[in-house]
DNA sequence: TACTGTGAAAGAATTCACAGCC
DNA sequence: GGCTGTGAATTCTTTCACAGTA
């Protein structure tokens, strides 16, 4: 994963901290969802969409977590987090699944995107029709290059990076993506964040240093080549390794 | 990361398997590097990179700590993994890392990369120059469109999905990435593990359904998205603040 | 002195396994 | 009988804190 989640998240669950009444709530709650449980609230989602569009009505922890690629055990841990929807005996009714996850993912909202660096990847992102559809319309373009501004990509005008702050203001964008090289990627970020933007989306191969309140996610390419390079290395070690009884040449257990 | 990662790795570390007298070497190593700590080191690797062409010769944990964006401690416990390489009371020298972060990744070897579906992103990616860079060559390039095949993207001419068996293995590629829409995907995939291909990239909104021994890792916008908002919708909670005994903004039942 | 390397402690996430309910 | 919801057990990850060393 990939998710540059700095140690300052700036919200932090406090176990217990004295003196700080907390008035046991919200924040502590939401916050109670364990990220990687986020992460997969979204999986389950898109297939639980995908159910609907079948007409599926009810479907059980054991199809859903086959299909979402997870353990039952681990699906309704995770569905636990949100509260108890389901019936024992039968499963959870799926539409009623869609509805709380998209809730608890803040997804009744529309959330304003705005796409920074119009290169190649950037005009892939403002194409992409998942945005729009699953309730993150892009709201905004920018680009440092002034031939570009006012060319319309993907429906919607380019601006002029240096109309970042006022721009963002105005259209009420929530939601930052960095498509740009990454000796740019900084800059935009610190004009994001100034804008009053306090989540971000980076493509650029650099870790952003950002003030905690600031939550980044980074989709990096080069890291994930790397981590699959690694498992090649690994096969290849274990192809070239003798196995004797399924016991691996230092103790690595090849098949139980 | 938000990794698709099959619980079904096949290979597992087992702490202490008695009988077979360990001779510490780097198969073990390898894969007792835990997955969390792989994903860092490509990190790492980067920002020394980038010391390399400053003229860096040596750094302290606590400063690449900074740079990439983790605590110190955790730096010196994910290289603890791949050796112990620093010099107490001086650092790390930059060079020697990158070389045996390098090793590890496997990164001496170049890894064909194929990228499946030539649409926006395919474009993208098969122009992206920072894969040839890292040692990913782009080796193939496929697409079911005929009218694209022939067509040089990049600099490499598409081949028709179909030819994906042989020219793939002609072309040893180790690493498919898949950029189709989401109806191709599982098919695509099927076709590239029948190939032979054993690590997948996906960045199709779909689980794949893969064999054990494949690895898969997927980028997928809209969970990471979600997940944003997910962090706006906390923040808005946060920021709403009143609570009302337990029961937060939209019936969400704080604490019981 | 200034830093690494690492056991041991703490904290998260995952999995087990079963009580409880339909 | 079949399936959920969840404490308890387990495993994985992070952090602490300090011994060890150039």
């Amino acid at each position: 994963m990939a998710a540059q989640r700095g140690e300052g998240d700036g919200v932090v669950t406090r176990p217990g901290v004295a003196g700080a009444e907390a008035p046991a709530d919200v924040r502590e709650r939401a916050r109670a969802i364990p990220e990687a449980a986020v992460a997969r609230l979204a999986v389950y989602l898109r297939v639980l969409s995908g159910m609907v569009e079948q007409g599926v009505t009810t479907i059980s922890s054991e199809e859903l977590a086959g299909a979402a690629g997870v353990n039952s055990a681990k699906l309704r841990k995770d569905l636990s987090y949100i509260g108890s929807y389901g019936t024992r005996g039968v499963g959870y009714d799926v539409e009623v699944l869609v509805g709380h996850i998209e809730r608890i993912l803040g997804l009744t909202r529309k959330h304003s995107v705005a796409v920074v660096g119009i290169g190649n990847l950037g005009h892939a992102l403002a194409n992409y029709g998942g945005f729009p559809s699953r309730g993150f319309p892009v709201g905004a373009l920018f680009d440092v290059d002034p031939d570009l501004t006012g060319v319309p990509v993907g429906g919607i005008p380019v601006n002029h990076i240096d109309d970042i702050t006022t721009v963002c203001a105005e259209r009420e964008v929530s939601i930052g993506v960095i498509a740009t090289p990454p000796q740019a990627a900084q800059a935009v970020c610190d004009r994001l964040v100034s804008a009053g933007v306090q989540c971000i989306l980076n493509f650029a191969p650099v870790v952003l240093q950002v003030p905690d309140y600031v939550e980044v996610r980074k989709v990096d390419l080069a890291v994930e080549m790397q981590i699959l390079s690694f498992h090649v290395a690994r096969r290849a070690d274990e192809a070239a390794g003798d196995v004797v009884n399924g016991i691996g040449v230092d103790g690595v257990v090849i098949r139980p």
